[in-house]
DNA sequence: ACAACATATATGACATGTCATCTTTTCCAC
DNA sequence: GTGGAAAAGATGACATGTCATATATGTTGT
């Protein structure tokens, strides 16, 4: 079926105008380069990974330092099968644990370990500490609102687009997210 | 060489605040899932990954087509390694390929050839139509211009800092990007 | 001309992420 | 209760990215 270009006006492709475009790129350009930059000074500073960091920050902030995998998937972004594979490998060097979950046979339970714990702890300040300096304190609070708004306009409208999607559409979410 | 706690405040771990908290991680979240979803939308409409489609987009900005891999690296942002083993996986799908360069005989030129512009060329409308939909348009020209101000203003900082970097201080770039 | 060093790129081993698929258990309509 | 269908999780094959290192060529100072 092809379109025709009658009266209707041709759809023609709407390119990104220079400003937009600026944007969107250094923007794409910033989160790359913080995120390496980050992910270098973490593995300087400790044994941890930018990853392993963010599955562990995560499971700190539950006061049983405990979450079930799927939960943990939603929060952190991933995809289930990257997280179990990332918690395979985190469990191996003892930073989580696995624990049968009683309330669904199906499913486990991920909790931190001591030496996890000890692990981000030794770590945080540091890390935190570069997440000021490298973004944080460059901007004022307008900015940081902004970015903020920003940030959730867009994920609302994603959250939107992917519930709305028809099944197989060949397009179903799967992200990631890394602090 | 211990720190000593005197006169001196102690420096508590200065953490991030409530919304600056928020801000961040709603930021690496929407750069996730955005391109989680540019990424399957490529995969969907055409045979190129995000990857593929980053470092065509330069290439067909190159009024001959061809680009220096160093310069391709420093332009996306990626490691030197990894784009090498990148433009050999294009290469051999026949989507760039590599040219003696002349000028200089350790390097090599990496140019775009008629397939890889006939993939980008076919995928590129669709793909910036989503740029638009997913993040563009659901911003005003004002936040516009403070994502792009916010994006050049940590850039030039990652640029100064990493420049002041002292050898083998153990943290060296090594980026990312994807379009 | 040449040593000593820097730069451009490639490569192999390994870490990490993705996709499709399997198992187990739960959920639900009947 | 029972027969699916859906959910949670694991897994193996494969794609991609990283690190350390190798190779070849350029550059510089003498």
């Amino acid at each position: 079926m092809k379109k025709i270009d009658g009266a209707a006006p041709t759809q023609e492709p709407q390119w990104l105008g220079p400003e937009e475009l600026a944007a969107w790129r250094s923007l794409q350009m910033m989160q790359m380069r913080l995120n390496a930059a980050f992910s270098r000074h973490l593995m300087a500073i400790s044994t941890l990974s930018l990853q392993d960091y963010v599955i562990l920050v995560v499971l700190t902030e539950q006061e049983d330092g405990q979450l079930r995998p799927y939960l943990l998937a939603r929060t952190v972004g991933w995809e289930r099968s990257r997280l179990s594979h990332h918690l395979s490998r985190m469990q191996k060097r003892g930073l989580v644990e696995k624990v049968r979950c009683v309330e669904d046979g199906r499913g486990a339970l991920i909790a931190i370990t001591k030496k996890g714990r000890n692990a981000i702890e030794q770590a945080a300040p540091s890390h935190v500490a570069d997440v000021r300096s490298l973004f944080i304190d460059l901007l004022g609070p307008e900015e940081i609102a902004a970015i903020g708004q920003v940030g959730e306009k867009v994920l609302a409208h994603l959250d939107q687009v992917e519930s709305e999607m028809p099944e197989e559409c060949g397009e179903k979410p799967g992200d990631f997210f890394t602090n």
